[in-house]
DNA sequence: GGACACATGTAACGGGTTACATGATTTC
DNA sequence: GAAATCATGTAACCCGTTACATGTGTCC
């Protein structure tokens, strides 16, 4: 009967109405995908052993000839999330496919990375995109449940620096590269050294060689009341 | 014989050198794991397959009476690895249990919200201070394969921005909780999209109610030559 | 001589994906 | 009347995790 953070995404989708299952995968791939990303498939099942387990009710409806299955939490259901809520959380876990391309390019041309660099681009830009339909929804004051706005912005403000700063980077890294004549060292590890250094602590080195003030990003960290 | 991610991040160390398993399991923990994190078993597991498939070879030497298999990439393995570095990336993915919670905080306490939020934190320190070793590692000139410092630098630098924004992120949301005297709505989910407009679009309302410049977020996208 | 790193191995299981099937309802 | 959406279901498979076992070498 152990349950999975799986588990609980369903669970916590079920607090706040009674949803068709159907719905329910809907609403988890508008919404939990960008952070807990699952085939709807899955939610099926899942949420037959909900109904086993008596943490959430299935009750059939009929819409016309056609039936769907209704979800709806228990008290046990309930209680189980309201528990989950005090556990110690799962580590975050990041599947960055792009990075790996990255990290084995010396293998390829420079060409061949900056195409990597931009199909890396497109794909924040794709959920970049996702994310900004979601902030228009609640803007125009149309998002389910608008009125916990509060607490879900809160996990929005979350992917759009995410997403800011993952493109942001893809960007500088394109233009650091396309800066090179090829991918061989000759110098530019120590560059990169100096680079590294500067955006972990401000930039200490007095005037960096190029005079270019490392490459637009600024740690906007550290600076909290 | 199909190919998974795993198999080209096992192929990509072995274009670098001739491997023992042991070596690339720890090697993978090490550097792999917040971009491609998988249990040092799967690793075992995977060359073997690489062997069957004659994309990497395995040989059977021994210290003392005590043997170990190293693993060396084939031209065929080489050419896979090569071939891959022009497909379609993997989308990234991220899981991320502590946003599903705050996600269903409503259930809980402003506390336990808070008490989450730190507990993202601390998840999130730890994984900075393993970046900073990294970091430092390759300051001091003594990170593997230093000579392709200034590719493997542009993979820290994703981590170091990643793992900064997140931890700035935690400490504004705790913030902004921790000014609630609960979770109830109360005027708080308009105020939140005024927030969340805010930092999409720097800040046009003028000047904001509080006179706080935005929650020390300053966007620093779009500001590109 | 005890702890710790080295160096694998086996086995069970399980959450999740993929592929596919099926039919009903709505919409253009 | 065709396409898209609704609304599930079944089945195979597999990548990966967890748990455990087993022994060797090294270092203090």
């Amino acid at each position: 009967m152990k349950l999975t953070t799986t588990s609980y995404a369903v669970l916590a989708q079920l607090a706040l109405r009674p949803w068709s299952a159907y719905e329910l995968a809907v609403q988890q791939e508008r919404y939990f995908r960008f952070f807990w990303p699952r085939a709807s498939r899955a939610l099926y099942n899942e949420l037959r052993r909900l109904d086993r387990l008596g943490l959430a009710k299935a009750q059939t409806e009929s819409v016309g000839r056609r039936s769907r299955t209704v979800y709806s939490l228990t008290p046990a259901g309930r209680a189980a999330l309201m528990a989950w809520l005090s556990t110690p959380v799962v580590p975050l876990a990041l599947e960055f496919d792009g990075l790996l391309r990255i990290f084995s390019s010396p293998l390829g041309t420079r060409d061949e990375l900056l195409a990597n660099l931009e199909r890396i681009r497109r794909d924040v830009a794709g959920m970049t995109e996702l994310n900004d339909r979601i902030i228009a929804e609640y803007g125009a004051g149309q998002a389910p449940f608008q009125h916990q706005a509060h607490i879900r912005t809160l996990v929005v403000d979350f992917f759009t620096q995410f997403l800011d700063v993952t493109e942001q980077w893809a960007q500088r890294t394109a233009g650091e590269v396309a800066g090179w004549a090829d991918l061989e060292a000759a110098g530019k590890p120590l560059r990169a050294l100096d680079r590294i250094h500067r955006q972990r602590h401000g930039r200490p080195p007095a005037v960096s060689e190029s005079g270019q003030p490392a490459g637009g990003v600024m740690p906007t960290g550290s600076q909290r009341p």
